[in-house]
DNA sequence: CAGACCAATTTGGTCAGACCAATCCGGACT
DNA sequence: AGTCCGGATTGGTCTGACCAAATTGGTCTG
């Protein structure tokens, strides 16, 4: 880990803790040089990066903390944490817009794909329905396909808008990961909802379909993150 | 402006428009700095925007360029261009993510919000109703409204989403600002429509207000397209 | 005494030059 | 022909200095 990622690492919690407030003027960086031990422009480069964030506005005279409503989509990752365990809110939040995003993807590709990718995207729904994955391999199918249909969207606003979302939610996901279980059947149903959609090319039945999809998607990481306690209050005991 | 934005906006755009392909290596900071007569840092400066972007992969060694489709956000504002008339379809495609978060965050605004929230953002549609607005007035109470649902959404990541895009899109609109003209009655209409969705709670009459508001939008920024080409013709005509 | 004004100080912005570490690349060797 | 190695190139970091803008606190004016 470089030094300006440390500095801005820090700055940045503080910002979102709130130990910094909106409007608040940060400690010049020459003094966060000698607090951190640093150079100067290892400090510069942190603030840089604050800025482009948009958690700071700096300028000559000092550097003030913005209201977060005006910050960038990065500060998500930020703020799902790095050790602890996900706040449940928040990740219900990013899944309310990534089912919005996927939903529209889907409505678009129903629009404007040919006969052919439709067949294409069928047959990345086929393995949910029928395979006998494991684990790792329904996530991956399902992955696939979600790639496939934001790409059969021929949306590049659409596109870059989820894959940074995902940027910052899969990361976070990973040290949930052992503890998730899939329930094969409910995906089963889906798929074959979706299929059948897209068949038919009937948008109703295609957003039904991604609710479901989103219903799912949900319960595993409740599932998950109530496991993933449960294990942490028994290495609680253990010790 | 200073240095350091100059460079990147060059290189950027060199990058977007395939001067420089993907996985080809960019000329190094040694290299650019001579070029554009600036000094190695101010180069850095650069190629860190480059990074943020993801339009650039910068290692010891060399820079590379990066696939379009992993890149940040912000390159959709310089997509649109500066001087020149935006392209419609990339428009359009923008519209259609701002539709779809819109419409997710009424459905939330719709779940989560009390009856007095509800009746603030009634407060907010009644101007485009009933009001004898001008044109800036008409905008500016259409972007009120929006915030409002957004804000009432309580989503965080959606109200970031749908901001960062907000803000590529807004500023390229500006200069078409001349050209644009509202058809009042439309927008009382899709006022009108979605009072009852808000009122009645009624999530597809929602939606389907806001699809008919999505189809205004993009007829207006059609119209003024139109009527900016038509003009820039008639200069060239008069010179 | 309140408010406007101004100058000293603080702050960020830029630059130059040097050195280090990772990477790349061409030539030697097998 | 393939592999390996060492020099050259490249980005990463640091130091120290100077410039320009913003802040701040004192001073002057009404």
């Amino acid at each position: 880990m470089s030094k300006h990622d440390e500095i801005a690492g820090s700055l940045i919690d503080d910002i979102l803790s709130g130990r910094y407030r909106p409007t608040e003027r940060l400690p010049s960086e020459r003094d966060l040089a000698t607090r951190f031990d640093a150079n100067r422009g290892a400090v510069r480069e942190a603030m840089k990066k604050l800025e482009q964030m948009g958690l700071a506005d700096v300028q000559p005279g000092g550097a003030r903390v913005r209201q977060t409503e005006e910050a960038s989509l990065d500060v998500i990752g930020h703020m799902l944490g790095h050790e602890s365990l996900p706040d449940l809110e928040l990740l219900d939040q990013i899944l309310v817009v990534m089912n919005g995003l996927m939903t529209v993807a889907a409505e678009q590709a129903l629009l404007l794909a040919d006969d052919n990718e439709i067949a294409e995207i069928r047959a990345l729904v086929k393995p949910l329905i029928e395979a006998d994955l494991d684990r790792e391999a329904h996530v991956l199918a399902r992955f696939e396909l979600m790639h496939a249909i934001m790409t059969a969207s021929r949306n590049l606003p659409l596109r870059l808008t989820a894959r940074t979302l995902m940027d910052q939610f899969v990361p976070k996901m990973s040290h949930l990961h052992p503890y998730t279980t899939v329930d094969f059947d409910a995906y089963r149903e889906f798929g074959q909802q979706l299929d059948t959609a897209l068949e038919a090319r009937d948008v109703l039945a295609l957003r039904a379909s991604f609710k479901a999809f989103n219903d799912l998607n949900r319960q595993n990481i409740v599932r998950a993150i109530d496991a993933a306690r449960a294990d942490m209050g028994q290495e609680a005991i253990n010790q």
